[in-house]
DNA sequence: TTAATTTATGTCAGATTAGACATAAAAGCA
DNA sequence: TGCTTTTATGTCTAATCTGACATAAATTAA
């Protein structure tokens, strides 16, 4: 959120901070959540990029649907183990995988 | 395994493999072990960094000695969830942790 | 619009993983 | 050497994660 945002909100009465500070999370457990949807979000982008459905990269990461939206999303239900053993599946080299987990 | 060292072996009547070829793993099984192999190697070696021994460090992680011995060892049970959470826990950045991933 | 396709959400039983504990093996030191 | 500390290995139960399934919501095409 922009500066000059929080300053109107705040003018406004309301409380601001980050979702970490209202969920009180530790700066750890705030840099596994978003590197899962880093992760998630990345998964998405190789899928559209090879133009498949979640149904069909269900099939292929034998699967199904259902968890595949979840990977996605960075479900809370889903492990980083799950995210990255698909993306090797996918083929995702080390290097890539690297430069991946590097985006902020 | 040099190559020289590999045609003396199989002049020898030796046959000559991977472990990958051994085992007979997949591609994407292999780079899921040997990615856990180096995060372990990395955790232990932040670990002696900071000149912790295990039960220090399973203690920080809220862990116990003999999870923080598999961890370093890659032992099959343990999931690479496990150790990138580790290695946040001690305080390694996205970059830190993609330059670890990126050794081959 | 409606129908078909695709994606999202909720639940659950079975599989996997984690911490705890015991104990063996190895390393360090007097 | 023996004693101490550290690390490795094996097993158990509880907790977590996964695939499967049902179904709702959203998107797309006709």
């Amino acid at each position: 959120m922009d500066k000059a945002k929080t300053k109107k909100l705040k003018d406004q009465g309301w409380i601001v901070g980050s979702t970490q500070d209202f969920l009180g999370l530790t700066d750890d457990e705030t840099a596994y959540i978003e590197l899962k949807l880093t992760l998630g979000q990345n998964l998405k982008k190789r899928r559209l990029e090879k133009e498949l459905t979640q149904i069909q990269l269900a099939r292929i990461l034998k699967s199904n649907q259902s968890r595949v939206a979840k990977m996605e999303a960075g479900d809370p239900s889903v492990s980083i183990d799950l995210l990255i053993k698909s993306l090797l599946v996918l083929g995702t080299s080390r290097q890539e995988l690297a430069g991946i987990i590097a985006l902020a």
